[in-house]
DNA sequence: AATGAATGAGACTTCATTCAT
DNA sequence: GATGAATGAAGTCTCATTCAT
């Protein structure tokens, strides 16, 4: 939408390029702070493109994001896809393990959400936020309700309660993961990260049979 | 250390308003982006008297984090006083809805607290980020383990996990509750703020029977 | 290498516009005190445009040395070989009044290498200083050599010990240049500038036969 | 003459502790970048005061001016004293090294000089250049002047140039020994200083019996 | 008489953006 | 269409000086 039709005529391998290289400032340094000199500086470009391109620093950043979205969108839809059919908890502990291991692959998504998340005046950010959290809180009420369609969930649980609750658990983990990228010696894993998949395991089994379970 | 003679020496009301009006530079647009001079321009003070007080950015930005931490630790330490005796469960849905009200009325400590964990070029970060998460972490594990002692709990919980999954619901909440002072269209909350009480009772229970339990 | 490309770009009329009023600046003021504002005010350009041109002061200044000290031993280079063949004794007169000529003709030059030798925290300062006096000492031990490579010179003498003497008075010389353009009223020169020429030869003898000699 | 009633009135070992840190912060910074911030930091006093006592950072560099200056006049006029009676070229040698001790003893007293000498805008400057250069010439001519009328010396000599000559000389050795002490690597002594008392001797045989001389 | 808090000019530097080539 | 030189606002920080206490 924003983008000119200068930057649509590039060959794709470039625009890709650009477009990866503009995710890495801004997942690094927030909105803000990224700099569109350092940017241009490490892609061998003029600068004048990058506004031939997308007219303004804000008009790069919407690009990028949409770019960055697509990516984990695509993603998650295939994780869906893949673990239907499982039994409801497997599939909210692989969609955890999913997402760790996209943020392992590529960290600079998850940063670049928690960047829009908690920075201050970054443009269009309500609009953005919208996207993303409707989009996940609808990936998990829709596995929810398959657990209950499947009788493992008792239909009279509140799905948004419980969507809240396994919302805030992934979260955690995501931020965890995506902290610990940040400063390796912060612990904030509470566990080494290399047993991740043994520690989601037994978060969800807590999650499973709640706090006041037998255990 | 951070703090000159000078700082010391003025009247403590000029001191409270000072790092007050700093807290709120640093919680609206995180340390990098901070600006003395709006600061300044704000307090109606000259530019050179803050380099006075703390020799640095940095200097102010370490000072303003103590004041802040202190508010936030006193609180807390009063509700895990008061709250001695009750059950578990209630312990912490009134944890929550401590701290949901500490944001309600100073929505700048979560919002600081925020930037800090997720600002890259932060001075001190991680140290910074440790003694918050420890207290954190700490508080809810205390809590939980007066719930085994007073036979609440299974034994057989194990303590870090749950604590990982009350910390995740906590953090779930006042992240919800800073996001929407921010954005008060976002809807992040899934309910209206003013319906928080019973939301974060029902999802204390969801928490206590965990998923799969019966309703 | 301390030049960015956007510097070797200029046309070099404006390359040399900006390093001779750079040049100024500093010979006037010394590196701590030149000002890049009154810089960029005289030669009409942006303040940013310096730092487009050079990373730092420190890199404007490295540049402007660089400037300088080529100017000078060109300079230098070219009264070594025009007064071959001449005896020793004129070649140090012809040279003593070649530096005189030169800073009267751009007393900045001098002016620069003081404040270099004087100043304290200058980028490099040893190294440029190193520089400098090497170039000067070897000058002055290559024109002995000749000598007593011609039989001018006892064969005997200690080339070093001699240089230190010449190396004085042709400083000695150039310092009393120098400050008489800075302040005309100070008669460091022991006589009027104008009587320079005949002031160097009468010196020059007195340096030839030594102070105990016959007059 | 710019001090006021209440310096005078001060102790006399508080006033020589305060001008003997503002000799070292001139010494070390030059006139321009020395900061009284720093000095009364350093001296533990209040920043006010200097301006009570001195009026003016001008002031204050008037009077450590000065109380250097004297230092150094008297030191001087101890050495001509001791060595009347010697022959010149023995009280040249002597003058030279008891420069080369006191800068030894008290390397900021020629520091200053050098920064009056060589910075742009000290208060006075032109004023109290002169003041020490018509001492330091005069000693020098008042000594070949003895030489002449003890006949060691030609009576044809012109006492002016070849003063000029034996002020080079000194100046190089001072200047040397003044930077060595800043860039203790650079070599400028032509020799170790260690060896500087030797070295002095050969220099002045060289300046006695001139560099034509048979060796 | 001494203090030291307050001040604001001016220092270097970064950056998004414009526009002639 | 691409380039990159030019710009100037805004950033952090230092400093001499003033003046109420």
């Amino acid at each position: 939408m924003a983008t000119s039709p200068t930057f649509q005529n590039l060959p794709s391998d470039k625009q890709e390029r650009i477009l990866d290289g503009a995710l890495s400032e801004f997942a690094d340094k927030g909105y803000a702070r990224a700099s569109l000199n350092s940017l241009v500086a490490r892609l061998g470009i003029a600068k004048g493109s990058i506004f031939q391109y997308f007219t303004d620093k804000a008009g790069l950043f919407a690009h990028v994001f949409d770019f960055a979205v697509n990516r984990v969108k695509n993603h998650l839809r295939g994780v869906r896809e893949e673990t239907r059919g499982a039994d409801v908890f497997t599939r909210i502990r692989l969609s955890v393990l999913a997402g760790l291991g996209l943020i392992e692959k590529n960290p600079r998504l998850f940063r670049l959400y928690l960047k829009i998340m908690f920075e201050g005046d970054i443009p269009f950010r309500a609009q953005l936020l919208q996207s993303i959290l409707l989009f996940g809180r609808d990936y998990i009420v829709d596995l929810l309700r398959d657990g209950v369609e499947s009788g493992e969930l008792d239909p009279n649980l509140n799905l948004e309660l419980a969507a809240f609750v396994v919302e805030a658990v992934l979260e955690r983990f995501l931020v965890a993961s995506a902290v610990e990228h940040m400063d390796p010696d912060l612990g904030l894993f509470a566990a080494g990260q290399e047993r991740a998949e043994e520690l989601v395991g037994q978060v969800v089994m807590v999650l499973k049979h709640g706090l006041a379970g037998k255990y």
